[in-house]
DNA sequence: GCCCAGGTCCATCAAAGGTTGGACGGCGTG
DNA sequence: CACGCCGTCCAACCTTTGATGGACCTGGGC
């Protein structure tokens, strides 16, 4: 009996190619193809994957952490394996906590590919070489948690905004921003607004 | 007789993906796969396609805008159409300014991709539709031109490096990495640091 | 009830960042 | 070739930012 997988990407050429690759394998067997996370959630309930091959990145609409964890709220839930261009340490570790079975990068060769999907169809983990190395970092020193606010000014000051500007829009005073900096601060590891939106760039805080 | 393609992309997959959607076509013959622009120039020279269909970011080494000039330069040169899988303005600029056929979201349709090849092959520009409009609008307001030493400053400042580390790391006093970026936020119509590198990414200039 | 954590607020001072204005050399044009 | 323009460089001055050390209030857990 093959495994039957479901493609979750939004761009149409990378459905192509994954649908080749997976196609080559004689033990796997793709069912369908999605182009959004909303579609995605509604073909994986209609025709019932053993995996779910989706892309991090979607558009509009839904991320894939968030299908992931939509799709393994699901039961019987398929596993779901995240693809991806970029090697973000804090979506590596989202897309675990969303339950995700693994996380490849799309530069891999094809073997891989059908490796970590097989891997997944087994209920196994697959990460990318380079990224299990990080994961295990991260899972060491956690990403600080911001709390929603400090999140707030953090975004503000990703577009530039000088504290006066942050003041306004979050309608308090610069004493209590500059309040909420050294706490942003203090949590990346840093000392400057630049590099704070530099670290948070890097790590797919924001 | 078909036209020949060279596809160049660092992500096997997309390679796969593309080989099958040209695949489809009667009059199009893909002659070759290259993974990073210096393999992608010396199989042009090889193979003599009619058409390169070439990533804008390649992973390593040279980018897809220095790969398609460089491709441009070679005699007789092929036509180079860009893939990418962002719209931002300055790298459709680049790429034109290269001289690239066209233009493609990876997002689009097959057919779109066939139709631009084609159109390519023929020694017309294919742009996304929605790029055209955004081509023309960076036609009537060019974006400024920054000199090397101020492009080098912003990516020192994209990294949140501050005046002191940028003078240093260019051998210079911190009052002439001042000057530069009194005429980087110039340039960029801001009056500050951070809001440089937010219009920066923004635009694709960094 | 008590305490602690998070959000808000504040004042002060040193250290960056940003403004202004100017010097020097290369390069193209009149 | 002289002139101006541009890129690079620099110094002195003023403004904003960041560090420090507090204060108050709220809500949740012990």
């Amino acid at each position: 009996m093959p495994i039957t997988v479901l493609i979750v990407d939004d761009h149409p050429v990378v459905r192509t190619g994954l649908r080749a690759v997976l196609d080559g394998a004689a033990d796997l067997v793709v069912v369908g193809e999605a182009a959004t996370g909303e579609e995605a959630l509604a073909m994986t309930e209609q025709v019932r994957p053993d995996v779910v091959l989706c892309d991090l990145r979607l558009g509009e609409g839904m991320d894939g952490i968030a299908t992931t964890a939509a799709i393994r709220a699901l039961s019987p839930a398929p596993a779901v394996l995240i693809l991806t261009t970029y090697d973000r340490d804090a979506e590596v570790l989202g897309a675990i906590e969303a339950g995700a079975a693994g996380y490849l990068l799309k530069g891999v060769a094809p073997a891989t590919i059908l490796e970590a999907v097989e891997t997944a169809a087994r209920g196994g983990t697959y990460l990318s070489a380079d990224l299990a190395t990080r994961v295990v970092a991260g899972m060491r020193s956690p990403l600080p948690r911001l709390t929603d606010r400090e999140v707030e000014v953090l975004r503000l000051l990703a577009t530039g905004a000088s504290n006066r500007e942050m003041a306004k829009a979050l309608f308090v005073t610069e004493a209590t921003v500059k309040s909420h900096l050294v706490h942003i601060f203090t949590k990346l590891g840093v000392d400057s607004r630049a590099r704070a939106v530099h670290v948070a760039r890097e790590t797919g805080l924001i």
